[in-house]
DNA sequence: GAGTGGTCTAGACCACAAT
DNA sequence: TTGTGGTCTAGACCACTCC
């Protein structure tokens, strides 16, 4: 009931990642090198490292190396990448204004919702992003405090609530829902929607290590904003 | 630039996979069998069935066997799994009515989206699906006649346009988006949707051997659908 | 016990990149 | 030319399933 040789070098190698030690770009340890560090054969090295570049870790290159890939959570549908990536990619301005951010009590669908005691404190933030000074999406979080201690520290006009949390704790798991959706007078106010516009939400959570790091809900006008993809 | 001897078994398994000749839960012939027909060594035979295995084309169990997997396209957002399915995994009755099922000529938005010539025929096809008697989905679709020859001859109330669809064009891409929309007078009355309820709206296109098999929008009462998941 | 997949070895030849 | 990854071989031992 050991761990397949494959399986410990690959264990390795995302440690490594993990813990910041290899950094995106970073060129990794050469088959042969891994070879005579783990005293295996090439091929059982070569099975581990060709997985992780076929699950996006790494990148290979023949003759080259092979390089920790850049991060992509996840690619597939409804990408964890931040919305001011996805504005900059258009090539339009990313602005965003901070409405709310402070610690709060967990009310009973909330604490069920992360996991906390009922009255446990949580971080909350209220986050309005601009593409071009229009409102194109409200982010409406809660945070597990365990997971992300120094939240209510950060600029979050420089560095979206996304971006930070993957950084502070690597996503393990994402669970997500989409809906169409009437505004509430206020986020319609906030969003500058037209009157009648529906609301397009996704309401994610996220666990780092099997614990819920966050729980966010993303509103949208849906004149101005559509998820795709393809697979 | 000849292909790899493990890439040749793949295709090989893939082709018999999409040719019917093997179906779901069928065995699959052993590793020991397959290096005695392909003549190569059985590390190779296996990484050409562990990387189908783990791609979810095959499933393996020790002493048992490799087995054909059922096919879920493609689990991880917004799956192409059919109304039908998803409705009776919630213990719930799947009617479907056939609205509309006829040739039409492509106009030029259409044949752009599809790839055919303007006036080209296509098959157009409205569905409303029914989920306990009560309206859930309405399934606009166009679909390439080159791909589904026989696609005005089937009873859609028995088996899904999807369902027939990737029965008989194994599609290879599929690309969607996702919008919040308000619902045309139309619409609304077909889906018996309340005043001022948003709709739920999934575009998406198919495609089988790098050509278009089909494009359908599928709208949904925001009341009653939302989409999910998880990775 | 016979057959299956799961893993591993110790070599080998090749294509490609950097120098 | 040296080092890298890409592929392949011909064995081996083991754990598991099915009969």
């Amino acid at each position: 009931m050991t761990t397949p040789a494959y399986q410990q070098i690959k264990d390795y190698v995302l440690a490594e990642i993990h813990a910041g030690n290899w950094r995106e770009g970073d060129l990794v340890p050469s088959e042969h090198e891994l070879v005579r560090r783990f005293g295996v054969a090439r091929m059982t090295v070569n099975r581990a490292i060709r997985e992780l570049a076929a699950e996006g870790v790494l990148t290979r290159s023949q003759g080259a190396g092979t390089y920790v890939a850049a991060t992509k959570y996840h690619g597939t549908l409804v990408e964890i990448k931040s919305i001011a990536d996805e504005i900059r990619s258009r090539g339009h301005r990313h602005t965003a204004r901070v409405l709310k951010l402070t610690t709060v009590r967990a009310d009973g669908a909330l604490a069920s919702e992360i996991g906390v005691n009922e009255n446990d404190k949580l971080f909350h933030s209220v986050i309005l992003h601009l593409e071009n000074e229009q409102p194109i999406q409200l982010e409406e979080r809660w945070v597990n405090p365990a997971l992300a201690p120094d939240y209510l520290a950060q600029d979050f006009t420089r560095v979206t609530p996304n971006e930070y949390l993957t950084r502070s704790a690597p996503l393990s798991r994402v669970e997500y829902r989409i809906e169409a959706r009437r505004p509430d007078r206020s986020t319609k106010a906030k969003l500058e929607m037209d009157k009648d516009e529906p609301c397009l939400v996704l309401h994610r959570r996220t666990y780092s290590n099997g614990v819920v790091a966050s729980v966010a809900n993303l509103f949208h006008p849906a004149g101005r904003y559509q998820f795709s993809g393809y697979f």
